[in-house]
DNA sequence: TTTAGGG
DNA sequence: CCCTAAA
C-alpha cells in the first residue's frame, strides 16, 4: 500500500492517516460511519470549488496574515456559504451538487468538532487550490477523471509516474466498490463498525446521520478524492525531500501557496513581468536544517500578465533549463503557450540551461572576481573546490581551464586572460559592492549544502593535463584499482574521486573508440586517446588471463606463470612501453 | 569501501 | 555526474 504516510501538507498535520484504506462499505452502511476520511475528501472536493473564489478573495485582503486565528475560524463556517455563492456557475451537475452537500457537510464538522483541524484545514485549502481548481472545476465525469490524471501526469512530470498512481488507486476503488456490493460482505455491520474504529480511533463515529444518494455518484466522488489526494501526497513528498525512488530529489515543484505571499514578497525583486529572480531565502520552517534538507531553497516568484501571482519553488539544484521549463509549463497550463522565459541573475542573463542555479552563482561570483576593483580578503563561496582566491587544481598546469566552461555560455566575460591573471595572480579577491547580495546568497548557500544529504558535485571537465595524469596512472596501475589510480596520480585533487576517475576512462576509452568527427566537446590529442586505446586493450586482455589463470589455478593447485597477482598488487606491471 | 556498470 | 548491486 503506498498511501500509508501521513498526509501532511506542510503546514499543520492534516493528518490523513491511510487515507484510502478504510473500506467505503463500512462508512455507507452505517449512516453513523462518517469517517474523517471521508470529511477531508470532502474538503478538497469543496476546496476545489471554493479555489477561485478564495484566491480574489486573498488578492484583496492584504492583512489576512495578521489575522489568521479568525480566518481559520471563519473559513470552515463560511465554506458551505460559499460554496452557494459558487454554484451560480453554469458547471454544476447532477451528481456534483450530491457531492457538494457532503463537503459542505465535512467541513463544517472539521470546523465545529475538531478545531485543530479547523486550522489545518484552511491551509490545505491553500495549497490544494491550484492543484484542485484544475482537476476538479468540472464535476465527476468520466473524462475529467482522466484529465484529472494528465493533470496529475504534468504536476510530477518528472518521471511520470503520476498517471501510474491514479490508475493504481482507481482501480482500488473500483474493488472497494465492487466489495461494497458484493451481497456476502452485508453481512454484519457490527463487525465492519468495530473495525472502522480500530482504523480510526481519533474519531466519534457518532455523527450525524449523512444522507446520501446515488451509489454511482458516490462511487465517482471518491475515485475522485483518491486522485485528489494522490496528487496532494506527490506534493508533500516532493515539498519535503520525500525520498520516494520515483520522484527523486530534483523534482521541481509548484503551488500558489498563499501562505508563503508576505515572506517572499519582501525580499522578492521583480525586475519585470517576463523575468525571474532568484532570491535565496531560509524556507518558512526556519532555519531547521538538521531535519528538513531541503529547508533551504532557491525560491521564485514571477509576475506575470493575468496571473495574480505564481511561485515556483526548485531545488537549487536544478538547472538553469529545467527551471525555465517548470515555469513555462505551469504558465502555459495556466494561461496557453507562447511564452519565453528568460532567468536573469543580477541582471545578467544566463543563457546556458545545463547549468545548476549554484553554479550559476558561482558563475557570477567568477564575474565578481575578474572584472571588480574593491579587494576584500578571503571569500568562501560555499561552493566545494571553488574557493574564488585560488586556483586550485592539482595535477594541471592550467588551473584558468578549471572554471572555464562554467562561464563559457553566458554573458559574463570569459576572456582567457582576464581567467588567468586571476588565476596566476590569488591575491586580492575583488568584490563589487553591488554583489554582496549574492555573496551572501551563496554564504547561506553553504549552510544547505552541508546539510543537503545528496548535493550534485557540479561538473569539472578534466583538463588535458589530468587526462594525461590518469592515462599515463592506468597504463601502469590498469583499469580495475581505481582507488589506486585516484591515490597516485590525484591524490591532491579533492574534487577527483575514484569513481570520477573511473568515468573519466570510460568516456575516454569511448571517445577513443568513436571517429573524431563524432567527439564533442575541448579536443583531447588524438596521442592520449591512442594511449587509451593501448591501455585498455592491454589491461582487459590481462584481467583475462588472470581470470583464467585463476581457474586454472583452482582446477590443478598450482600458481601459473601468467599469475600476475603480485606485481598487480605491487604495481609494477603496467603497459609494456614496446606497445605504446 | 571499492568495483563495475547502467542511467 | 549519479546510483547501486556486489564484492
Amino acid at each position: 500500500m503506498v498511501f500509508k504516510k501521513r498526509l501532511d501538507y506542510g503546514f499543520n498535520a492534516f493528518n490523513v492517516h491511510d487515507v484510502p484504506r478504510a473500506p467505503r462499505s463500512m462508512r455507507r452502511r452505517s449512516q453513523s460511519k462518517w469517517t474523517i476520511e471521508e470529511s477531508q475528501f470532502c474538503a478538497f472536493e469543496m476546496l476545489a470549488s471554493l479555489a477561485g473564489k478564495l484566491l480574489q478573495e486573498s488578492e484583496s485582503s492584504a492583512s489576512s496574515n495578521a489575522s489568521e486565528g479568525h480566518e481559520c475560524d471563519s473559513i470552515g463556517k463560511n465554506c458551505f456559504k460559499q460554496e452557494i455563492q459558487y454554484e451560480d456557475k453554469p458547471l454544476k451537475p447532477k451528481c456534483f451538487e450530491q457531492g457538494r452537500c457532503e463537503a459542505s457537510v465535512a467541513a463544517s464538522e472539521l470546523t465545529t468538532e475538531n478545531g485543530d483541524d479547523s486550522k489545518d484545514f484552511r491551509c490545505a485549502e491553500n495549497n490544494a487550490i491550484l492543484e484542485c481548481t484544475l482537476t476538479m472545476t468540472d464535476p465527476a465525469c468520466s473524462e475529467e477523471i482522466n484529465g484529472d490524471l494528465k493533470y496529475g501526469g504534468f504536476l510530477g512530470n518528472v518521471d511520470g509516474h503520476s498517471n501510474y498512481f491514479g490508475e493504481s488507486y482507481n482501480g482500488k476503488t473500483e474493488n472497494a466498490f465492487k466489495q461494497e456490493r458484493d451481497p456476502t460482505g452485508s453481512r454484519d455491520d457490527v463487525e465492519n463498525f468495530s473495525r472502522f474504529k480500530r482504523l480510526s480511533k481519533r474519531f466519534k463515529a457518532s455523527r450525524p446521520p449523512t444522507r446520501i444518494g446515488d451509489r454511482r455518484i458516490r462511487k465517482l466522488l471518491t475515485s475522485k478524492y483518491w486522485k485528489v489526494a494522490t496528487k496532494l501526497k506527490d506534493f508533500e513528498h516532493s515539498r519535503f525531500g520525500g525520498k520516494r525512488p520515483l520522484y527523486r530529489k530534483r523534482k521541481t515543484y509548484y503551488n500558489y501557496h498563499r501562505c508563503q505571499y508576505d515572506m517572499l514578497y519582501k525580499q522578492r525583486k521583480i525586475f519585470d513581468r517576463k523575468s525571474i529572480t532568484s532570491s535565496p531565502e531560509k524556507d518558512m520552517n526556519g532555519d531547521k536544517c538538521s531535519t528538513a534538507a531541503m529547508s533551504y531553497r532557491v525560491k521564485f516568484s514571477i509576475k506575470s500578465f493575468r496571473i495574480p501571482e505564481l511561485y515556483i519553488e526548485v531545488s537549487e539544484t536544478a538547472t538553469v533549463g529545467s527551471l525555465k521549463r517548470t515555469v513555462m509549463e505551469a504558465v502555459t497550463a495556466l494561461i496557453g503557450g507562447g511564452i519565453h522565459v528568460g532567468l536573469l541573475l543580477q541582471e545578467k542573463k544566463v543563457r546556458d540551461d545545463s547549468r545548476t542555479l549554484s553554479q550559476a552563482v558561482v558563475l557570477l561570483i567568477n564575474y565578481c572576481l575578474v572584472s571588480g576593483s574593491l579587494a576584500i580578503p578571503v571569500v568562501n563561496t560555499g561552493i566545494p573546490n571553488c574557493t574564488p582566491n585560488l586556483p586550485l587544481l592539482t595535477n594541471s598546469e592550467n588551473p584558468a581551464t578549471d572554471h572555464e566552461p562554467v562561464s563559457s555560455k553566458t554573458d559574463m566575460p570569459t576572456d582567457q586572460s582576464l581567467l588567468e591573471s586571476r588565476a596566476l595572480v590569488p591575491v586580492p579577491v575583488p568584490v563589487p559592492a553591488t554583489n554582496v547580495e549574492a555573496l551572501t546568497a551563496v554564504a547561506v548557500n553553504q549552510k544547505f549544502q552541508k546539510s543537503e544529504l545528496a548535493q550534485r558535485r557540479i561538473w569539472r571537465p578534466f583538463s588535458i593535463s589530468e587526462v594525461e595524469a590518469l592515462v599515463q596512472a592506468v597504463e601502469e596501475i590498469g583499469t580495475g584499482r581505481w582507488r589506486d589510480v585516484k591515490l597516485r596520480a590525484f591524490e591532491s585533487a579533492d574534487h577527483r574521486t575514484y569513481v570520477n576517475l573511473k568515468d573519466k576512462w570510460k568516456t575516454l576509452v569511448h571517445t577513443a573508440k568513436i571517429s573524431p568527427q563524432q567527439r564533442r566537446g575541448d579536443p583531447v590529442p588524438q596521442e592520449l586517446l591512442d594511449r587509451v586505446l593501448v591501455a585498455h586493450a592491454y589491461w582487459a586482455q590481462h584481467q583475462a588471463k588472470k581470470q583464467e589463470s585463476k581457474h586454472h589455478h583452482h582446477r590443478h593447485g598450482t600458481p601459473s606463470i601468467t599469475d600476475t597477482t603480485e606485481a598487480d598488487r605491487k604495481g609494477v606491471a603496467r603497459v609494456p612501453i614496446g606497445t605504446m
